[in-house]
DNA sequence: AACTATTTATAAGA
DNA sequence: TTCTTATAAATAGTT
């Protein structure tokens, strides 16, 4: 967003990077406190720095949002147990498969334009070491699309197992709940 | 950011509220993940919308910075001791997962770089079968740990072929290859 | 810290 | 809801 593009990886020069970060940290936090105005979010952002300093914005406040997402006691069973936690970054999972599952969607058609293309353009002696490696390619993400089925599947399943017993384990642990607006220190 | 200015105020309009919401929530993410990638920074990003509903994205997940962060000064370790080697587990599938997203991504944008060099659109319809399975537990997430590590290996795979056969027509048009990684959930 | 040239994000509209 | 387009913002490279 600036003079030139960049690439997506890790910054490699130190101190750009922390110049980066601290600008981006900043962009950030901004964007978070824009979203929570315009739609009346709560929202809470943690940021540990490469030197593991934290900073944190959050509306209300970090805090309560970090612990209300870590018990979620919203929708699911009312056991605040350790399991719930662990019932919840399941969840998590499951969604992020499903993420995963339309991107490989997306792939796929892709992948297909690009064979089309590949030949057309230049019809290149891809065929000749093995089969057409974007072919191949094309079976690989079908598996992967598959698998990933699957493991969504079980991570359902084992969520609503979850769910169904955690009522039963003890609910003696809640984190401390404190109040605090917008907490965003300089590194 | 769009055609006009808006104020920083609630958006009155609850439908439009709603799509402004949803749009942003995936701009913050898209910020987050980026900031993540370019400084090595750990961030976890937690989102409530005015519904309730809870939406996440973490780096290298949610649950630790929260936890982290929370617990500022020791470790935490509440009741269920035997659930740490789940959490393990868990822990690793997300950063498998994360490092997936990471290769598809970058495969994605590979696709749109040779797409956009030398073809036109073409899709294709699809559909596949995913075994139902229930009954998941430590075993299970240990299959689930060993799947995800075979479609890595996978997608790893694939990205090697596609660069080596790729390159001469990476030659012929644009280079530029960028890795991003992008986990956003609609509500 | 400021300053731009560019790239991104996104408000409207379809 | 998804895509397209006109603009507002964010920000990479500089000074």
């Amino acid at each position: 967003m600036g003079r030139r593009k960049i690439e997506m990886k890790m910054v490699k020069d130190s101190s750009s990077r922390q110049v980066t970060f601290s600008k981006r940290r900043t962009g950030l936090f901004k964007k978070a406190n824009e979203l929570a105005t315009l739609c009346g979010a709560e929202i809470g952002v943690i940021v540990f720095s490469p030197g593991g300093k934290p900073f944190s914005f959050g509306h209300p406040n970090v805090e309560s949002i970090a612990d209300r997402f870590l018990n979620q006691e919203g929708s699911k069973s009312k056991a605040g147990s350790s399991n719930s936690k662990n019932d919840e970054t399941v969840e998590r999972l499951s969604q992020q498969l499903d993420d995963l599952n339309k991107k490989l969607e997306a792939e796929k058609k892709r992948g297909h334009m690009l064979d089309k293309a590949i030949l057309k353009a230049k019809g290149l002696p891809l065929k000749s070491k093995a089969p057409n490696v974007h072919e191949l390619s094309q079976a690989d993400l079908q598996k992967m699309k598959e698998s990933l089925e699957q493991l969504r599947e079980k991570v359902k399943a084992r969520a609503c197992e979850m769910e169904a017993s955690s009522s039963l384990l003890l609910l003696a642990n809640e984190p401390d709940i404190e109040t605090d607006r917008t907490v965003a220190k300089n590194e």
